[in-house]
DNA sequence: AAGCCGAATGTAACCGGTTACATTGCCGGC
DNA sequence: GCCGGCAATGTAACCGGTTACATTCGGCTT
């Protein structure tokens, strides 16, 4: 009762055409090896029956996969759009896909995913974050699969990374709000448990206090995820403290939407009675009123080089250099030196 | 000068564990097949040896991939994403893997990727959209891959959807906006030469217009990009005409946002002097001030119907039975019935 | 005319698991 | 004591291209 059909192969189609199986693999890899008769008649046959040669069998027998993986942690944060983008175009570029996947800031998912990846020897692998299971690095190493960790920075020699330096970021946008004269600083940023890009923003920012003399105030900060109504829920709260921040650094473009969002319901200017400043410059932030001032996070060139990286490390079998990459704290309208109004602390 | 290394494989383990591949093949795949101690020794070696079966070999031998190829547009908007998750979830249920390609509005760079999908004999596809060359329906048939559109509705019975209806969820806000009284509603879409979904908005937008016997007035529409800065632009220009709309209909909330934003730079109040409704209800609108109508786009539901429809065309040979799923229209602050002010407004 | 070269093509091993089928060995029933 | 039957394991074909190496043959050199 099975079916009959014979799905069309290379030993059918050459058989058609007269000619081995390697005259037809020639003909479709390198046709210029190929006699144009020869070609001409094999082609002719590859397009009467549709034949897709089977891709797995391909690149199982050259010992090439051409593929790349990317694995981050959400797709829903249009940053990443950008970083991928980037990446996706120099592949093409050299050759290699891309193939994309989506953690969901999961450490048990990204474990599968790394395994999936390797099971399908990849040539590549492209992190988010270098906070993981040190057995990963080892399985990756083990397999001789470049990979390089991107959005920050590795801590270990051993790992490679091509990031922009989130400690030094979120320091320079704390500094900032402290050179504007405000004292009184909330923070809300991304779970720092689950995430060390939060967590490198966190320690930034209590670091910088700490250097000022400012003591930390644990009612002033709000981990969330990385939602717009969590985070202007975890802004109304912040800004119903009894002393009110001043300032919100938000560790992240969508927070600083959700807090600046709060404070226009509450009837919170921004930015005279409240500065704001996000981090990543998403292109809405721009856009917003009053625009955003943010950090600038280099995610198209983090990419490419990224990219760059592992298809030199493919092709040759240098080891990766890690790179840190500038970030430019863009100031806009939406921060403000703080203003002394009577009655209040300074 | 060749590398001696050897990559540890099932002969190689079979060997250390003085026992055949298909046992070291069967401790893996189907462990209850073989004895707890002989198993026991063989997942020892594979610990030790840090042995992950090559992925192409196995599903190439056993002739199934459990690979899913979903090809989106883009993955800047998140409303993908959230259509992306919603399929993820519920193939990673069922076992296969979802491989996300991003076709970036190119017709070119989605028929290279349909043919990539092929040639790595994915079970299945996930199509955004029902405009493309005929043959690049042929072939995913030639190769008996199910396939299904989503996000429009498909005109061929042999081409199977599962979406809501564009035409009717366009057709449905702008009725509301002429029920609120407004004459003069102008239209910020995107590219309907590139877009299906652009292009069968527009068209029901020029419809309603019709039955409403309200001319169609072309300097009242702009098609853009899906990029806030540029909908923002377009909304300055089509609210700088001598005879400005009075409502404004956004077919997608980033376009919307872009309109909000720009109408407040110019001082010009929504919903007050201007109605926006968007298109997708993302969460930002709903948090954005004012929160913005627009039409609820069931992403969710979609991706978990079309998943589930890839799933059971897998397993069985049924085909894909087409369905449309309802949107709803959400009314929020930034509509309002039209105010007969003469000749002035703000 | 013998010998050589290179272009065109053919042959078959190979990549590394999977699995149908074969084999072995042990136990229990008769 | 023989044999059926089952559990555990082994053997080897197979998936479908790729490619190293072999072969064929026409043409050119000397």
């Amino acid at each position: 009762m099975k079916k009959p059909e014979k799905s069309v192969n290379v030993r059918s189609l050459a058989k058609k055409a007269g000619v081995s199986v390697a005259t037809v693999s020639r003909a479709l890899r390198q046709p210029d090896t190929v006699a144009p008769h020869t070609r001409e008649k094999i082609l002719r046959l590859v397009e009467k029956y549709r034949f897709v040669p089977d891709g797995r069998a391909a690149n199982f027998s050259s010992q090439r996969t051409g593929l790349v993986g990317l694995i981050v942690p959400t797709i829903s944060n249009s940053i990443y759009a950008e970083f991928t983008e980037a990446i996706q175009s120099r592949l093409q570029a050299a050759g290699p896909s891309l193939l994309i996947v989506n953690a969901n800031y999961s450490a048990e998912i990204e474990r599968d995913i790394i395994r999936k990846l390797i099971e399908s020897r990849v040539e590549g692998v492209i992190l988010t974050g270098y906070r993981r299971d040190a057995s990963l690095y080892q399985l990756l190493e083990h397999y001789r699969i470049p990979f390089v960790v991107t959005w920050a920075i590795s801590p270990k020699r051993s790992i490679p990374s091509i990031s922009f330096d989130n400690h030094a970021a979120a320091a320079e946008a704390t500094e900032m709000l402290i050179k504007l004269g405000h004292r009184r600083i909330g923070l809300i940023c991304g779970v720092a448990a689950i995430n060390d890009r939060a967590s490198m923003r966190l320690e930034a920012y209590q670091s910088v206090l700490e250097k000022h003399r400012i003591t930390f105030d644990e009612t002033l900060v709000s981990q969330q995820p990385f939602e717009i109504e969590a985070a202007a829920e975890a802004a109304t709260r912040l800004m119903s403290n009894p002393k009110p921040p001043t300032a919100l650094f938000c560790a992240n473009d969508i927070q600083a939407l959700g807090a600046l969002f709060a404070c226009q319901r509450m009837k919170i200017r921004v930015p005279e009675d409240v500065s704001i400043i996000g981090f990543d410059d998403l292109p809405i932030v721009r856009t917003a009123n009053p625009a955003l001032s943010s950090v600038h996070v280099p995610a198209r060139q983090m990419g490419n080089a990224a990219a760059d990286a592992l298809i030199a490390a493919a092709r040759q079998q240098t080891p990766i250099k890690s790179q840190i990459i500038p970030t430019e704290l863009i100031m806009r309208a939406s921060t403000a030196p703080l203003k002394h109004s009577k009655g209040t602390r300074r």
